[in-house]
DNA sequence: CGATTTGTTGATCTTACTCAATAATCGTGG
DNA sequence: CCACGATTATTGAGTAAGATCAACAAATCG
């Protein structure tokens, strides 16, 4: 096996083009980063990655299926603080404290990469273009992040939910998935919960943006009809004109 | 002027314990690092530190003052998206896109110093400590974030205004300074806007929690009077107890 | 196949927004 | 320093968006 095939095999399946940066790194280089990515055994809907509290030791790509990262209060109630889906990396908010700040859970039957974050850090000192790498996702997730408390505050329940529809259908062209017919791997429940909905609104939002002609729903099914009606709904820019 | 000397001088008086990690780095390093850091002439109430779209060179530490990340909207709408006081660095979402994402003004007179990020990356290829420290500093910014999203999305008023009042009791005992009197630096807009409120009912719940006895307001003089009854209304954990 | 969870729809209630009026504060120039 | 206008803050009254409660339908699972 050549090294670029491995590469390809560990690292782009993984969906990790964003840890290899294959344009900037050397034949060697991504062999490297390569052999510290491990592949484990899939995850079952329901199960937990890891927990909050537990000791941080790795971050993870998505392979295939879809994990839901949440927390829980002091009242024991839960709050979801978002998706991830193939090819998108969590786990990066617990380098600080060391320890999982969050718990995440596999929403379908999910396979993911383990990028031990200790092996990450020694790497990114040798490869530079590693190491430029590792900041700019770091900081992606914050400017994401700040996107995200603006929808939260200052949008009403059909601007949330049209923002997430299109926001999903980005997701899902970037990895090569249809944009238009997808299926939703979370429940009303957590749609409502990571959006500040109770799960009547979102229910009612998705009838009402079905009546409108913009979807069409049916159970976790999707279909984007009028990608137009929902930018206008979701009042942002055209991720995709 | 000996090593140790300059440092204090021009890294922890800008409140960069943070970038400086005293504990970790040789007196050498952190010289090295000292050396980075410029101090910039103080800015003026209103004056913009950046704004969007502008190249991004550099992430800031202030030094005195207080400034308000903000965004517009494609209606002009502005979005205030954080602030930022002693001690606390500020640009680091823009690694991502090499542009600023948002802008940044002065809320009164206000001096920063500035941080090179061409040579942040280069030196912390070079000192793994610091290359640790910022990641670390990147996680934190995410799981604030990721905070503020829960608090945006599910609380009531009082708790947004009472764990908003927390938090920046908390953050200026940090800095040394009285966590129990301090001025706010920000006009009630802007608090709104940053929590996703109606000025009015900041001005309501501020008139509310005086009443009530948990805090004194006067313009933007804030004393905290009862912790314990703002932690209750602010649903949260005692942040120090 | 029945039981349990998940999703939809309707009716009512509550929180916080909007509009409006007034009061206080700030900044500027005489 | 004070007077002026302009901005910023407070308070009240009415309204609307979305929450809650409740009932039912549909999907999922053992």
């Amino acid at each position: 096996m050549k090294k670029s095939d491995k590469f390809v095999v560990s690292c782009q399946q993984c969906g990790l083009n964003a840890l290899c940066i294959p344009y900037s790194l050397t034949h060697e280089e991504m062999d490297e980063v390569d052999g510290v990515v491990k592949r484990g055994k899939p995850l079952q809907r329901g199960e937990n990655l890891f927990t909050t509290g537990t000791t941080f030791n790795s971050f993870y790509a998505i392979r295939s299926g879809a994990i839901k990262s949440y927390n829980i209060d002091e009242n024991g109630e839960e709050h979801v603080i978002g998706f991830s889906l193939p090819g998108e990396i969590l786990g990066l908010d617990a380098i600080d404290t060391a320890k999982h700040v969050s718990s995440a859970k596999a929403l379908e039957t999910t396979s993911i990469c383990e990028i031990p974050y200790s092996q990450v850090e020694t790497l990114s000192s040798k490869i530079h273009n590693l190491q430029a790498h590792m900041y700019r996702l770091l900081s992606r997730e914050i400017r994401e992040d700040q996107e995200l408390q603006m929808l939260l505050g200052k949008k009403t329940a059909e601007e949330k939910i049209g923002t997430f529809l299109l926001n999903l259908s980005l997701r899902y062209e970037q990895r090569k998935l249809s944009s238009t017919l997808f299926r939703l791997p979370m429940a009303r429940t957590d749609i409502g919960n990571y959006l500040g909905l109770a799960v009547e609104t979102v229910s009612r939002v998705f009838t009402r943006l079905q009546c409108n002609g913009g979807i069409k729903v049916e159970g976790k099914e999707v279909e984007i009809l009028d990608r137009r009606y929902l930018c206008e709904i979701a009042h942002s820019a055209l991720p995709n004109p």
